[in-house]
DNA sequence: ACTAAGTTGCACACCACTGTGCACTTTAGG
DNA sequence: CCTAAAGTGCACAGTGGTGTGCAACTTAGT
């Protein structure tokens, strides 16, 4: 449970992890039984790392939380909408933990745990609408606080919806947003010619 | 089970219907119990209506499918872009079981089952994309199955996360289904200016 | 007012999942 | 090579859901 001092009980440890993230991203309510499949071990030895299933389900929450807050750290940019295409972009490289989170957030149970861990990631896509609207970026016919909602939402469709083996996939999220954002299409398709690293592959 | 003779009999199995798609549009897994509870009565007397909790979840996909399915039916504007509106405005009033559906779609053990019966409402959809890209009038940088199936998912989505009450909940529907097919938020209101009935009340 | 349809509450067996205890085996690392 | 750490397999009690049988009660419809 706590220091565990073996190289190989670390990295179940964090094998338990993965699988958990996996898993729940596929199915909140994915058993304790189902996890320790994908990870290659029994059921009774995630009892060894973790508490209970409540234990597993807070970490893989966190260390989505850490992921995104990190990002949203990361995205400066002065045009509101180059920095909604950076975030949905680097979002995109932590589709799994996305995946988790999203279907969490669908959990009652689990509700205000992700809700908390993502308070950063939310403020910052607030504060990137409010300046995209008065700077006339953005759509204005929508308050705010429902667009940032839907921006929310409509990252999270696409990254749990659309097929991420795809080559295109990661511009197909970006154009997702900025078209749910108010652009065009031809006016999103500029933004990502101007900046190619936003659909870099990898 | 078949035939009731008695009046209140039939309005509760009515009920017991309506009970079921609101509760499994908030959790697909909702157990007999909450939706008895819901529809006023005890969960033994569920017995009496149905042979188990796959047959309400089963006449629950049917009874969306035959109202979305009449609503595909209807659309056929010339201008893809106006179908597409219509789609949403009118699968709006469907709320509740737009909600059972997308819920359950999301449940593996029904999947099947809620895709067969959606396939003509899909077929609609297609048609609609791929007419819309050869006239230019929807955007062309994705596959038309790609932006057929974005299209759908995203009508799913606002209608599953935006608050139904908000008087303008269905003019978001639409937007947000426009701004996906590739519009500009202007267009997408122009679109809605010229068909004031897309954004009717009630 | 009578009767059968409809409903209720309870008991029951059954299933899937959780969390724990315990004896046993495997293996990393000094 | 030894040993403690890690993992396995099994049994067990507890929980919450399903579907059924049955006796008792309420009520719609004639």
């Amino acid at each position: 449970m706590s220091i565990p001092t073996r190289r190989d009980a670390v990295e179940n440890r964090a094998g338990i992890l993965d699988a958990a993230t996996a898993a729940i991203g596929h199915d909140p309510r994915a058993s304790i039984d189902t996890i320790a499949r994908r990870a290659g071990l029994s059921r009774r030895a995630l009892y060894g790392h973790f508490d209970d299933r409540n234990a597993i389900v807070r970490e893989v929450i966190a260390a989505g939380a850490a992921r995104f807050n990190a990002i949203a750290d990361d995205v400066d940019d002065a045009d509101s909408r180059v920095a909604l295409a950076r975030l949905a972009s680097e979002l995109w490289r932590e589709a799994a933990h996305v995946q988790a989170a999203a279907a969490l957030a669908l959990d009652d149970a689990h509700l205000p745990e992700t809700s908390a861990a993502l308070a950063p990631l939310r403020r910052r896509i607030d504060a990137i609408v409010r300046r995209g609207q008065e700077a006339e970026e953005l759509r204005t016919d929508l308050p705010a606080p429902t667009l940032a909602r839907l921006l929310e939402e409509t990252g999270r469709m696409v990254v749990s919806r659309v097929d991420a083996e795809s080559s295109t996939a990661r511009s197909i999220a970006v154009c997702a947003v900025l078209g749910m954002a108010g652009l065009s299409w031809t006016e999103a398709r500029g933004i990502l010619a101007q900046h190619p690293e936003l659909e870099a592959q990898a």
